[in-house]
DNA sequence: TTAGGGTTAG
């Protein structure tokens, strides 16, 4: 734009072309600079220079990518006293896109509705607006119609309908516009690949989604942050930030999207290292350290127990929103320091910025860790005033805080009368009733989900398996354990055998547990085989003891629990050589056991919201 | 010289 400007100062006589051709090119570049194209026309404007439909349309492109609704609508009103546009479908949908951008969805809806010649790419502006306000289903509602009314779809329109389907885990609907392309014969572009991408990962068919990925030979910024967000909603971090590694080493240059979805990945990895060297890159590289990269950062810190470097972040942030303050508490509720994040949350409503259902559970959480049950009823009724109190993760988190601090009644209470066609509500009161060692409502409970129709998840069986395991309960556990398959369909995980191998090792059936215990992988059976471990010394057999005391010291060389264990174990059986071996060993890497403490409730401080 | 398509946190 630099070159062209220096034309068109050489230009004497400048007529409506010469203006319309900046005014276009600012529309194009986009971001803040755009603002020049409303320059130019002032000046046309002095020189007495009518524009024509092109300045128009460019002027209102200008104004979408602004998201300046009063220039948008003043175009808008020159245009209908000038009688420009009028019948003209190209400018219609400048016009509605510009409202869309604007947020003012009932006037991009009200000239659609109007539009004499609805065009293929009227439609594709409809169904993108609603997608970029967030409302999928409204957009694949006027995709539907499209299809209805015999428009002859393009590969965009297709491609959009892919979107709507990946926002609303439609999978199904997803599959057969696919379909369509392909009877239509299109050939895909990257984009429509990356949106079948995109659909495939959000409806968790994550093998189907690297096929696609991997058969596109230039790759693309978006293409690699869709295939990266994939990875890390499917649970793979190592592999998100191999994919960045592999985006950087190909040339391309990481943008926010990369950087969120790198951060996310090493915060969910504890990876301090890795985050300091994206922090640094974002430093050296004069990335724009906005609010929302800040927030990530400080989650990285948090989640990596560097409380010092994430506060830094967050001190440093001008403009905080929402997720900064409630990543910054989550931070300190992590690592122990409930009274700061509560501290945090009074100076955030100093600051007049409203909480969300996020900020309340970690409010919630606060409470529970310092064991303030009348705070906790204080967010409850507060909950009920900003009617946050029909939001699944608030009922389910006020549940746990209910059950934990001793009050079951009025946890049970919350799922009869808020959540009850809800799984996870039930999974929450059952864990909840786990954790009190009453095995006996939480089979009633089980058997009341199977009357009201309720389908139990793999959550529900770890939960029920884990109370009947505490309970002594093992016909029960053995019974449920094998109902999983054969009455929902649901495959045992490692969490479910963990749970009977404890349950059959503490009722003494240590032979069985072990069997079982051979059937799990290695590394995903460290839980199971301290369990087993615990069991042995308990019944006596330390032959058995010390077989798997051995392979969970090879698995877990950290952990001072394992060695604690282990040199039990030997000093039962009396072999005290081998306890102060065992003992020296975890000495001499430095490990120690942290303390258990209780808390009750002495004097909670006063009203918090 | 003119319109419509892909990712994004707690």
């Amino acid at each position: 734009m630099v070159c062209a400007s220096k034309v068109f100062d050489e230009i004497t006589e400048r007529d409506v072309v010469v203006y319309t051709s900046m005014i276009t090119g600012y529309a194009l570049v986009g971001g803040h600079i755009t603002y020049k194209a409303f320059e130019f026309a002032r000046l046309m404007q002095k020189e007495g220079i009518d524009p024509n439909r092109v300045t128009m349309v460019s002027l209102l492109q200008a104004a979408a990518e602004l998201e300046a609704l009063e220039e948008g609508r003043s175009i808008h009103g020159y245009a209908i006293r000038r009688g420009i546009g009028c019948s003209d479908e190209v400018f219609e949908t400048s016009l509605m896109d510009m409202y869309i951008k604007c947020k003012v969805p009932t006037m991009a809806a009200c000239i659609f509705g109007r539009m004499k010649m609805k065009t293929i790419g009227s439609w594709n502006a409809m169904i993108t607006g609603y997608l970029n306000m967030g409302q999928p289903l409204e957009a694949l509602g006027h995709f539907c119609k499209m299809v209805h009314e015999n428009v002859f779809p393009d590969l965009i329109s297709l491609a959009n309908g892919i979107l709507c389907c990946a926002d609303l885990k439609y999978l199904q609907e997803g599959k057969t516009i696919q379909g369509r392309i392909i009877r239509i014969g299109y050939e895909l572009d990257l984009i429509a690949t990356t949106a079948l991408v995109d659909m495939y990962s959000k409806c968790n068919d994550f093998t189907r989604a690297r096929k696609l990925f991997d058969v596109v030979e230039k790759r693309d910024v978006i293409l690699y942050n869709v295939m990266m967000a994939g990875y890390l909603q499917n649970g793979f971090a190592t592999e998100t930030v191999d994919l960045f590694i592999e985006m950087v080493g190909s040339g391309l240059k990481p943008n926010l999207g990369s950087i969120l979805n790198v951060l996310s990945a090493l915060s969910e990895m504890k990876n301090v290292r890795g985050g300091r060297s994206v922090h640094g890159y974002i430093l050296k590289h004069e990335f724009r350290m906005n609010t929302e990269v800040a927030n990530q950062i400080v989650y990285m810190y948090a989640r990596c127990s560097y409380i010092y470097d994430a506060r830094q972040v967050f001190n440093g942030i001008r403009y905080k929103d929402l997720i900064s303050w409630t990543s910054m508490m989550m931070g300190y509720i992590y690592h122990a320091n409930p009274e700061e994040a509560i501290l945090l949350f009074r100076m955030m409503k100093r600051e007049k910025l409203d909480h969300d259902s996020v900020t309340l559970i970690s409010l919630l959480q606060a409470f529970l860790k310092l064991g303030h049950l009348s705070l906790a009823k204080e967010v409850h009724c507060h909950s009920y005033r900003t009617r946050l109190d029909h939001e699944t993760l608030v009922i389910n988190s006020l549940i746990t805080t209910y059950a934990k601090l001793g009050n079951l009644n009025m946890a049970r209470n919350l799922l009869e009368h808020t959540n009850r066609g809800c799984v996870t509500s039930w999974n929450t009161m059952i864990a909840a009733y786990g954790m009190h060692g009453n095995c006996k409502e939480v089979l009633r409970l089980f058997d009341r989900m199977r009357s009201e129709m309720i389908k139990p998840d793999d959550m529900t069986f770890t939960s029920i398996l884990t109370a009947c395991s505490h309970s002594g309960m093992v016909e029960e556990g053995l019974r449920v354990f094998n109902c999983m398959r054969e009455d929902y369909c649901i495959i045992p995980c490692e969490a479910h055998y963990g749970c009977i191998i404890d349950l059959l090792s503490r009722a003494g059936r240590l032979e069985e547990a072990y069997e079982l215990l051979k059937l799990l992988p290695a590394r995903q059976s460290a839980s199971a085989m301290a369990a087993m471990l615990a069991a042995s010394r308990i019944h006596g057999n330390t032959e058995l003891g010390e077989v798997i005391g051995h392979w969970l010291l090879d698995l877990e060389p950290e952990s001072p629990s394992v060695y604690n264990l282990v040199s039990n174990l030997y000093a039962e059986s009396g072999k005290w050589d081998e306890a102060a071996r065992t003992r020296n060993m975890a000495k001499m890497r430095g490990l120690k056991k942290a303390a258990g403490y209780s808390q009750i409730e002495l004097n909670p401080r006063a009203s918090t919201m």
